[in-house]
DNA sequence: AAGCTTTTGATTATTAGTATGCATAAACCG
DNA sequence: CGGTTTATGCATACTAATAATCAAAAGCTT
């Protein structure tokens, strides 16, 4: 039944994907096969049009080795990151280079008929922008702003609007993109995905933080998206004042906290994109509110540091935008309450791909669900010379 | 290099210890191998001494199928459980099931070499009260009570007593039973190992607490203990008064807190047991300030089941004999603070093993070891007779 | 240019795993 | 008690992976 072709082709291209071995020498190294088989491999995925040979490394003395590489351009990936006001997409190619973006002011409130309405209309127009049909389209990652049952990839509940509830975000694609292949998941774990991969060198063990309106968290433990039990890992509480009750950290210190202390006092702001705009402009209350929730967060996040013991906790999500106004009341209250222990060698740092994270993130999703070893394994075993015909 | 022996027998090893497939039927299943190659692997195995069939189950309709199990007897295993203040040793077959326990008020104060030395010589006697020798020893499980280094088996720092900063478990063993594999984790997570793998029908998502004079915590997520970039997960803090500066929960709310309060008004208190009697006699400071200590625990473990989203929390450590006392505000606590999305199906219990969970977690992690997929893969593919010789 | 090194390709014999079919074992059912 | 069903064993032909070897390619050094 499970049957996990431990020769398979896929966990050629997972090592090549990765960038862990690109050569047939590391190949080797790493697989431990024989030469024949990994060039029987190697074919077969030159063969499905999935690699490509990227030329020579420099020689360590003799011949030069090949280095290959995934083809990034025999089909595209759609990324759909939804976030609590704000969503955006793009396209991008097999190596999640991001090649169109586009984005709204729209969120779950609007209901998922509209909002997957929109995103198919914005996807097509882009892709005949690119010369690209919907035929191109190979995969498609979807983060959403809630829980999200990975293995079947429907909604769980509770979502932030009710509307989403269980929510089979399948349906919305199959009749447009019958044959892409789909990946859901939570948006702060698609960002936190997103970061450890292509934030510094690669970590293992990561933090991420989606400090905008809403405020939330995502694992990455021991290289794997960590969801928990049923999807509903990261919720973040407050620090407690003297043991009283817990209250979530988005009621006492999150964007739309700040949004309601400035609109209370009679600015107008909507978005974390509009409270980073009033802190560039030099805003004094804005800039205090802000230090008092990085500060609130900073706390929080020093509790987690000691708890998870990461090797960073990247601060992603519209407000990390405002940079270090934000960034070091955190940055202080975390090595001000963590044990030094946990904050040797931690890095605390802002999401290097911004506001693109998400949807780099979701690509990768897309990325990760259509290069799955087993489905590569099978498809080019079949002798297939295209991943656009993978019935798979 | 790496060479994982895909077909090997360690794997069929795996599935049958850990109970997911034990007849040939549910293995193929499982691996999807051909009957044939299956049959071999079997009988590599039943070779090696390794598994033993262990006679039939219930028929489903036509000849009832043969079921296999690890052959608990062709070795032992020792368990060894540093506490704070307070160690176990125990012998275990290979199944983990205690022989012979033994315990002492001993702990990292007195240094690694006296500590090693007493288990040392507990082994010797217990071994020969079993009719075994050393050469019987197959594996070797260590918790200590601190970070470790698990891929090196050295102790990090900061440990609680400088002395076993850096200490190599190995060294203190290599003596006596040079062949035996040795595995060496920490106290927490090899609590919450055995936990996750005996305690109710096996958890893939867990957090173990240990309460005793000091107090930590452990996880195992997604299946596997989780340990942090530097093997310090599990640090507890306490909730903020106020914002204020980040107490470590040992330091306010603990059986070292309970023992000082104690203490102060003339009790003679010095280990966990000792409070837990002070309990059970029904002493009212001592229930009040037990009260307020699970109160407090479970406020912070409130904090923890939100984030982590686990399937359950199990109270370990010598306070966790307490029972309701105890365990009540704390569940209660847990109750009121957390969301009702993460405690739903929630299970707030005490360790099911008790006292004992420890020896069980350290013989589980010796087992591990032990039978290492690709440890076995190697070794039955020579062709050995017993795990004994096992210089692989 | 000659010799060295590393990478890659190709050949052959060998070993390991699979598929298939047939036989047997051991329960159940009516 | 024969028929059915599931489990297991065995034989044969076949396919896949490996090991070992030779050869060629493509750089470097002297």
């Amino acid at each position: 039944m499970a049957q996990s072709l431990s020769t398979g082709s896929g966990v050629v291209l997972d090592l090549i994907r990765s960038g862990q071995a690109t050569t047939r020498s590391d190949l080797l190294e790493r697989l431990g096969w024989s030469r024949i088989t990994l060039a029987r491999r190697l074919e077969e995925l030159l063969n499905a049009s999935i690699i490509m040979s990227v030329g020579q490394l420099d020689s360590r003395g003799g011949r030069p080795p090949e280095k290959f590489a995934v083809k990034p351009d025999s089909g595209v990936l759609l990324a759909l990151d939804i976030g609590g006001s704000h969503s955006m997409v793009a396209i991008t190619d097999l190596v999640s280079t991001i090649l169109s973006v586009d984005q709204a002011d729209i969120g779950p409130s609007q209901g998922p008929a509209e909002i997957f309405e929109w995103a198919g209309q914005v996807f097509d127009h882009m892709l005949q922008r690119l010369g690209k049909t919907r035929d191109d389209v190979l995969a498609i990652g979807v983060g959403v702003p809630g829980p999200v049952d990975t293995a079947t990839g429907r909604l769980a509940s509770p979502q932030v609007d009710k509307q989403w509830d269980g929510v089979t975000v399948r349906d919305y694609f199959s009749s447009r993109y019958g044959h892409a292949v789909l990946a859901v998941d939570r948006d702060v774990n698609v960002m936190t995905l997103a970061e450890a991969r292509r934030g510094g060198v690669g970590y293992q063990d990561i933090v991420g933080v989606k400090a905008g309106i809403g405020i939330g968290l995502g694992f990455v433990l021991d290289g794997a998206v960590y969801r928990g039990a049923r999807g509903g890992a990261g919720d973040l509480s407050r620090p407690r004042i003297g043991g009283g009750r817990l209250q979530r950290l988005e009621t006492v210190a999150s964007g739309a906290v700040v949004r309601a202390e400035l609109v209370a006092r009679g600015y107008k702001v909507r978005t974390g994109a509009d409270i980073v705009e009033l802190a560039a402009s030099g805003d004094h209350r804005t800039l205090a509110l802000l230090e008092e929730t990085g500060t609130s967060l900073g706390q929080t996040l020093a509790d987690i540091v000691g708890l998870i013991n990461p090797e960073a906790v990247i601060i992603g999500g519209s407000l990390a935008a405002a940079g270090e106004p934000f960034l070091t009341p955190i940055r202080e209250a975390i090595y001000a309450g963590a044990r030094e222990f946990a904050t040797q060698d931690l890095v605390v740092e802002p999401s290097r791909l911004g506001a693109e994270a998400g949807l780099t993130g979701a690509s990768l999703l897309a990325q990760d669900a259509l290069f799955a070893p087993d489905r590569i394994s099978r498809l080019t075993h079949s002798g297939a010379t295209s991943l656009a015909l993978a019935s798979v």
